[in-house]
RNA sequence: GGAGGAAUGGCUGAGUGGUUUAAAGCGGCAGUCUUGAAAACUGUUGUGGGCUUAUGUCCACCGUAGGUUCAAAUCCUACUUCCUCCGCCA
């Protein structure tokens, strides 16, 4: 949600913004909009205004024992009236709700401005590119060889697109886990926490996955519940309507939580092994912070998410998302990407956003500043730190050997005692 | 799942249909006094929205959403959360 005096004042400013990533929106239509519900406001607020002036005058008369029965009487007409005005207040608040929460944020000056894949600008690339004597194996092969993954009986258990990891491929996604958790906590001072996978529709709008992807999430509905597609959207929530202090920021979070997402309208795309799951584990990093220093944190927590594949000796690249791949509710994002050599395919494993107040206007959070001595919305910022379906795809692909076995990089073997590769029995 | 109780401003807490314009206290902020601080005293006090060049002014907000009424923090209904207990349960 943006500011709405900045929409009136600046409605060229959004439409770029809209037109850039690609979000069709009738900007002109919600000024329409804006300007009717103002004007009913207007007219029910002083029609109110009346109703407590005389409500006023009865009750000065009944405790001077006089017989109010006129005014009574002329009252239920105007009662009547306000009771029509806010039916038509109710009707266009919800066209006014539907367009404000449709607007999408406005994209950083710095973001490339284009609507394709094709305007994302690689602005690094770490690592070696490795170079096979054999025709690497995809992770498919690989796990079967192992004996590590199991998409066959996943697929008995729940259907395509899942995966049962086994013995040391389970223990491998728990070592990870722990690995990145420790990174991240011990090394970088973010504070874990440990969500609720299940989340509420209000959760959902104020991250800005609902009204708009409804139709990508998993809902229980008798509950009216959402299984979370990413730990973003409990973990942004935890300050959800608070007001912190300014001493508090910024705050920064990591989590681990499974993720769940339905993936429709990509049947049919990357359908074999772990590239495109229903479900998968990550570790998210949440910051909370001042939003003169968003832009900045940005650039720490990228940073924070590249540390994990640099130490495991995995080749990445960063890539800068152009205006049209950016997400509705972010204004600048960063993909980190890893070569798979065997299935030949660069993996996004994690997205680091910044959502400037996008997020916190929605979800209300707010800070005092000290300045000011007013209230001002922080800003929030994720990432994945990272997305491990994708991450151990990177990691049996790249570190294979000729007979299929994996070598096990450095930081994991802590978490495995001691084991530098997984051979098949 | 069942029975009962509760929800009021940053916090404590009064208010059970019309002098409530939400009392009072604490806290916060500003000032007086003081070498400085504390204490004391004085003043001030939330959020969102509309109108207004401004100063202001009006509307809404007492867990949430509806309802009754000329009028609702107050009465009714549903829901949410918390507390006490019962049942079930890893």
């Amino acid at each position: 949600m943006l500011d709405l005096k900045f929409i009136r004042e600046n409605p060229e400013v959004i439409k770029k913004a809209a037109r850039d990533k690609g979000e069709k929106i009738d900007i002109d239509a919600f000024l329409r909009t804006d300007k009717e519900r103002r004007k009913l406001l207007t007219e029910v607020e002083s029609l109110k205004r009346q109703k407590n002036e005389v409500s006023d005058k009865i009750g000065e008369m009944m405790r001077e024992k006089k017989n109010p029965k006129e005014l009574i009487s002329s009252m239920k007409g105007v009662s009547q009236k306000i009771v029509k005005i806010e039916a038509k207040v109710e009707e266009i608040e919800q066209k006014f709700k539907y367009f404000i929460y449709n607007i999408p944020n406005i994209p950083h000056k710095s973001v490339p401005v284009g609507l394709g894949p094709a305007s994302n600008k690689v602005i690094k690339e770490w690592g070696k590119m490795p170079k096979f004597k054999f025709e690497p194996r995809t992770h498919v092969e690989i796990g079967q060889i192992l004996d590590i993954l199991d998409f066959g009986r996943a697929s008995k258990i729940a259907g395509t697109g899942f995966a049962l990891y086994k013995g040391l491929g389970a223990r491998i996604e728990r070592a990870l886990l722990n690995f990145m958790l420790d990174l991240h906590t011990k090394k970088y001072g973010y504070t874990e926490v440990f969500p609720p996978f299940l989340v509420n529709r209000k959760s959902m709008t104020g991250t800005g996955q609902l009204p708009k992807l409804e139709e990508d999430m998993y809902r229980l509905k008798d509950d009216d519940l959402f299984l979370i597609p990413t730990a973003e959207v409990p973990v942004t929530n935890i300050h959800a309507n608070e007001v912190l202090e300014e001493e508090q920021l910024p705050i920064c979070y990591t989590a681990y939580t499974a993720c769940f997402r339905r993936e429709a309208g990509s049947y049919g795309k990357d359908t074999k092994g772990l590239m495109r799951v229903h479900q998968f584990d990550k570790v998210e990093l949440v910051k909370f912070v001042k939003p003169e220093t968003s832009y900045d944190e940005l650039e720490k927590l990228l940073n924070n998410a590249e540390e994990v594949i640099r130490a495991l000796e995995l080749p990445y690249r960063i890539v800068a998302l152009s205006t049209g791949d950016l997400s509705f509710a972010a204004s600048k994002c960063y993909d980190i990407e890893l070569w798979a050599p065997g299935i030949k395919k660069w993996l996004e494993v994690s997205s680091c956003s910044n959502f400037t107040d996008f997020q916190a206007r929605r979800a209300n959070i707010k800070f005092k500043s000290k300045k000011s001595k007013k209230l001002q919305y922080i800003h929030t910022l994720n990432g994945s730190g990272v997305a491990l379906a994708r991450l151990v795809i990177a990691i049996l692909e790249i570190h294979q050997n000729k007979d299929g076995s994996v070598n096990i990089p450095r930081p994991l073997r802590f978490y495995l005692d001691g084991l530098k590769m997984i051979k098949s029995a």
